[in-house]
DNA sequence: GTAGGGTTAG
């Protein structure tokens, strides 16, 4: 900014500071300074008599993003005094716009200016809508032009991303290159890699990776570190820290995606040494990364490396603890069974607990059985959020937990009274690139008879082996044996049966869930895992579990 | 002689 003023200055002293061309490349230094420069950049505008289109495309652009209001008003201003836009003019308009009326308005002028056939116009109404996420009417801008640029393409891809619609992304990917015979950028790779993370699709994770390594593209920082975040949603460790190792150059960033995919796998001691050899290297933490290196100490059960981590926050290196960072402190308190300590620590919170933190908290006590703190933090939650299906379902698993039949099928009454209804859990395997749902109890499946036949079969000979269903999560207060048939069918079941007849040599078996791995489910895979010689990988909710010979890599701890 | 459209990765 020092500069902005001393060259204004200078212009002032040799007369040039009506020259339009002189305030116009001290505007674009303001503009890239600091938000707090716009004042000035302001009232340089007003030194220019007649600003051209270029002198109002600056300043619409330099507000657009941390003043919109601004930015609108000078397009106003720019209307009335007969300047016309150009094609820049409209996109940076567009980003200014929030609401969708100030959308159409400009939508309608861009169709009455004749802007209608010009990319750069069109391409900003995409992102316009697609940031509202008005993601039919980007669609129709996008089907409507006749002439697409790669930056329409990228523009459509990344509206499909952002709505979750991952897997019209990376179809809409495909046909770019087929019908435009675009050469994607990196722009459009961080979109493609982020929709291929939700999806957890390895293989077309390993498809996507490879493409680029065909392309032109460099390894860059922000490319890398996308990949490295996609195999470890993919749940490949052994790929992700490939990556990480081939990578020229790393960021905070880069480091903070790694120490999370290890904290997310069960490696919490391993993410703790990448995060020490991170400050070694003089890289700063943020807030992230204190929260993927805390989430690595509770699903590791490491007590105390949690605590020292969560001091250090404020005392080494300044920073003020979120309310997600005491989030991961619940969790890791909860979960390693100090649940009167957890309890202390939420009431003691210097920010106030949200409902997010009390959730937590009565997982933990559903997963230690402390039915008696799990009603006290339950009446915590209800004045929060008194709708929400999960706690119902987690109050009446700990009522099941400690056999209280009576009392859970209370909470399920009540729960059917308010007509709350329980997400229902659903698992996907992908075999042969053809992506398989399976709901509970699911009848819809091709050869659904066939795959629960099996299954049975499957229970059936485990039981010989010491497998004995675990049926405190059933939510029905029923009979015993119909509690057994109850968990036998969930998801992530029915998912394994199916891949044990349909793949035919694969060692490994990929399972992606919904909800969080149930116990029964827990102790069947590792009992698969041994009889059958597989390794199942399977991502919930939270985390990824790793089944081989026996064991989960969650060592029983989740 | 010159600015300027997509997205910002964890």
């Amino acid at each position: 900014m020092n500069n902005v003023y001393k060259l204004h200055a200078h212009l002032l002293k040799t007369g040039l500071h009506e020259d339009p061309s002189s305030l116009h490349r001290l505007l674009l230094s303001c503009a890239a300074c600091a938000p707090d420069s716009l004042s000035y950049a302001r009232s340089l505008f007003a030194h220019i008599h007649s600003p051209d289109t270029l002198a109002f495309n600056t300043i619409i652009r330099a507000h657009s993003h941390s003043s919109p209001l601004h930015a609108l008003s000078f397009f106003t201003l720019m209307r009335r005094r007969f300047v016309s836009p150009d094609h820049y003019t409209f996109p940076f308009v567009l980003k200014a716009g929030s609401r969708l009326r100030v959308g159409f308005e400009i939508h309608s002028l861009i169709m009455k200016l004749g802007f209608h056939s010009d990319v750069y116009a069109m391409n900003g109404l995409i992102s316009f809508y697609g940031g509202l996420k008005y993601v039919e009417f980007a669609r129709q801008v996008f089907d409507e032009m006749t002439v697409k640029d790669l930056i329409s393409w990228s523009s459509m891809i990344s509206c499909l991303n952002n709505n979750g619609l991952w897997y019209e992304a990376l179809c809409l990917f495909k046909q770019m290159q087929i019908v435009g015979n675009f050469k994607a950028d990196e722009v459009t790779m961080l979109s493609v890699i982020s929709a291929v993370s939700s999806l957890g699709a390895l293989e077309l994770g390993r498809w996507i990776d490879s493409f680029v390594r065909r392309s032109d593209l460099k390894l860059t920082v922000p490319l890398g570190t996308a990949l490295i975040d996609m195999y470890s949603r993919c749940g490949s460790v052994d790929d992700f820290i490939r990556i990480f190792d081939e990578m020229p150059k790393r960021n905070v960033l880069t480091w903070t995606a790694l120490i999370n995919g290890l904290a997310v796998h069960g490696r919490g001691r391993e993410a703790l040494r990448a995060f020490d050899e991170m400050k070694e290297l003089g890289l700063q933490p943020d807030d992230i990364t204190f929260r993927a290196v805390l989430v690595a100490c509770s699903h590791g059960g490491l007590v105390v490396d949690g605590w020292r981590v969560f001091d250090s926050i404020k005392n080494e290196h300044n920073i003020e603890p979120m309310l997600e960072h005491y989030g991961c402190m619940v969790d890791l308190l909860g979960r390693a069974g100090l649940m009167n300590e957890a309890f202390e620590f939420v009431e003691k919170m210097p920010i106030r607990p949200n409902v997010v933190i009390w959730r937590t908290l009565l997982g933990a006590c559903v997963s230690h059985k402390n039915v008696d703190l799990a009603e006290k933090v339950r009446e915590r939650i209800y004045e929060l959020d008194p709708s929400h299906d999960g706690d119902y379902v987690l109050l009446s698993n700990a009522y099941g937990g400690i056999g209280k039949w009576v009392e859970k099928a209370v909470v399920r009454t009540s729960m059917r009274e308010k007509r709350i209804s329980k997400e229902p859990g659903y698992s996907y395997l992908n075999v042969d690139g053809v992506i398989h749902e399976f709901v509970s109890g699911d009848n819809s499946l091709p050869k659904s008879d066939d795959t629960k036949d099996f299954l049975v079969s499957i229970i059936r000979s485990l039981s010989d082996e010491g497998y004995i269903p675990c049926t405190s999560n059933v939510l029905h207060d029923i009979e015993d044996e119909e509690k057994e048939y109850s968990v036998s069918y969930h998801s992530e079941k029915l998912a394994f049966a199916f891949a044990l007849l349909n793949y035919k040599d694969r060692k490994t078996i990929r399972i992606m869930k919904n909800l969080r791995i149930c116990c029964d489910c827990h102790c069947f895979m590792k009992h698969v895992s041994h009889k059958f010689n597989r390794e199942i990988i399977i991502r919930d909710r939270n985390r990824f579990h790793h089944f081989s010979d026996g064991s989960c890599s969650c060592q029983d701890y989740w």
